[in-house]
RNA sequence: AGGGGCGUAGCUCAGUGGUAGAGCAGCGGCCUUUUAAGCCGAAGGUCGUGGGUUCGAUCCCCACCGCCCCUACCA
């Protein structure tokens, strides 16, 4: 084992042998602590020298060394703990001989307990006089830069340790992060939702349309697939009488990572019976209002340098987003009517991309033969998704590409579905689901015929079965809890609101290390 | 996958066609209320890797590796 800098890992090594040299154990087992460092930082921020003077408190309190400063025969430094710090004042003639000797041996990382009084500085700063140093872990490697922290982003993502150490902010992004969970169970719990796990492989992946990771079970001696979506699993149980049912947990899509691609990611879904989306749009102003004000303190919320005002919702059904923003270089903007005609969409299309490409703007690039709706969302996604950054709830999707969710009567071209956008990316996505195992089994026909990488190579024929077992009128919905924490943390990568975010592994520098000792 | 950017001490960063510097951390010394402690001293580098151009490359060129951003992919 052999890390770098070398030469400080060996001196911390050396420091370690000498401590133990003193009658300590290198890594003890235990330490009775009275208060954390948080408790002593809050329940004596105002309490004056006074005070702490008149009424002596002892306390026990353990933390990381991220400070020191010895001078000759005293010394102070700063233990950090869950985030918050203290400072501790160790003076010769208080800790004795050995005391001291220990207190020199330590080095900035290093875990200790300290016992001790209260009492304030003369720059008034709440302070542990110690009365006994305990040690408790050495820290072989040194922290990063005390003043400008760890700002290296491959270190800080694939050494989270550090970044967590050394950066608060980073700190405060994961403290977050459940925070929000918690509050959206706590939401749905509200509700009757009953939270329950589905499976993570799968023996044919569905519920979206996504390149899976594949596995092999050797017992079974069958390919599993790592899901892409909890959906056709969560459905059953609709069907099995959970009414209001939710999961929490990790989609795996083998697909691109970018800013807001991670190849795992957290997914909150959740379905209703006896409702459809209308219920569920009103349901998700409500949550996200309620949402933000808990999380930031206030329904507006600071994203770069735009403010997200989750207060009020635009609704834009896809078609009216087309209308709202055709550019006026590209001549008149369509109308609804003319997106809902028979080969309107595709004519509309190619008016877009004529002058988007003669204006140096995206066009919409299109493989093969596309329907109606096809181009409906193509051109959508070409000329209005980045749009829409203030939260809208854009509805009514097109049927085509929307092969699980169920048609609105008065129009069968399109869903009753919505997808929630925010800062331009999409957050969720929610629909009536179709229930009629005749039409449903129809559209998977359809994908699996129309092929493609993304597209089902299979029915799943047990999902119609349950359909045919009867599936209540329900409303379901994702969200995407990644880019959900980015919006209330102001993060502009996925990979800041992921612990551990998937990078390429670390070639290592030498044979030895990345092995267990 | 394509385009752009970056890679210098453990960390944060300067810098130059003539083999490299600061601050922090570390080491030795002084210092019993400091707090980005201070002062004195010494140390620390395959300038991502491999080629090429050149008398000479950390710097210019090419390839590769890694990371970041944009685009593509991702209903």
């Amino acid at each position: 084992m052999q890390f770098e800098p070398r030469e400080q890992f060996e001196q911390r090594q050396k420091k370690l042998e000498q401590i133990q040299a003193l009658g300590m154990r290198a890594y003890p087992h235990e330490f009775r602590w009275s208060d954390t460092i948080a408790d002593l930082a809050t329940k004596f921020a105002e309490t004056p020298s006074a005070d702490l003077e008149a009424n002596q408190r002892e306390v026990r309190v353990a933390g990381r060394i991220v400070s020191l400063r010895l001078m000759g025969k005293a010394g102070f430094a700063h233990l950090q703990g869950s985030g918050k710090r203290i400072q501790i004042y160790v003076k010769k003639d208080v800790v004795g001989e050995r005391g001291f000797e220990l207190f020199k041996l330590l080095d900035l990382g290093d875990s200790i307990g300290v016992r001790g009084h209260l009492f304030r500085t003369k720059t008034n700063e709440l302070t542990v006089r110690v009365e006994e140093i305990f040690f408790l872990a050495k820290a072989l490697l040194p922290l990063p830069e005390k003043w400008h922290g760890l700002t290296d982003v491959e270190l800080r993502y694939r050494q989270r340790y550090l970044d967590l150490i050394a950066n608060e902010k980073s700190r405060e992004v994961f403290v977050t992060r459940p925070r929000i969970i918690q509050e959206l169970r706590r939401f749905l719990d509200a509700r009757g939702y009953i939270e329950v796990e589905t499976p993570m492989m799968h023996p044919l992946p569905g519920g979206a349309a996504a390149r899976p990771f594949v596995t092999h079970h050797n017992t079974l001696d069958i390919d599993l697939y790592l899901r892409i979506a909890p959906e056709l699993y969560l459905k059953r149980l609709t069907v099995g009488g959970f009414d209001r049912v939710y999961e929490i947990n990790r989609n795996f899509r083998n697909e691109g990572i970018s800013t807001q691609h991670n190849p795992e990611f957290t997914m909150l879904e959740f379905y209703e019976a006896y409702s459809n989306y209308r219920d569920l749009m009103d349901m998700n102003e409500q949550l996200f209002a309620e949402l933000a004000k808990k999380i930031t303190g206030s329904t507006v919320v600071r994203y770069g340098d735009v403010d997200l005002d989750f207060g009020k919702f635009e609704r834009l059904s896809m078609r009216e987003a087309i209308v709202k923003y055709w550019p006026p270089e590209a001549g008149a903007a369509p109308t609804v009517g003319e997106l809902s005609a028979s080969g309107g969409p595709r004519a509309i299309t190619e008016r877009y991309n004529a002058w988007a490409k003669s204006a140096g703007a995206p066009y919409a690039a299109s493989k093969g033969t596309l329907s109606d709706g096809e181009w409906t969302g193509l051109l959508f996604e070409t000329m209005a998704e980045d749009k829409l950054v203030q939260p809208t709830i854009l509805y009514e999707f097109p049927t085509d590409i929307s092969p699980l969710s169920k048609q609105k009567p008065d129009d069968p071209s399109v869903t009753e579905r919505f997808e929630i956008y925010v800062a331009g990316m999409e957050i969720a996505n929610g629909f009536s689901e179709l229930n009629d195992p005749i039409e449903q089994e129809r559209r998977f026909r359809a994908q699996v015929a129309q092929g493609g990488e993304e597209a089902p190579k299979q029915v799943d024929l047990d999902y119609i079965r349950a359909l045919c077992h009867g599936m209540p009128p329900t409303a379901g919905e994702g969200i995407g809890i990644d880019r959900l924490t980015m919006l209330f943390t102001d993060s502009p990568s996925i990979r800041d609101v992921i612990l551990f975010p998937q990078l390429r592994p670390e070639a290592p520098s030498n044979p030895e290390q990345g092995t267990k000792p």
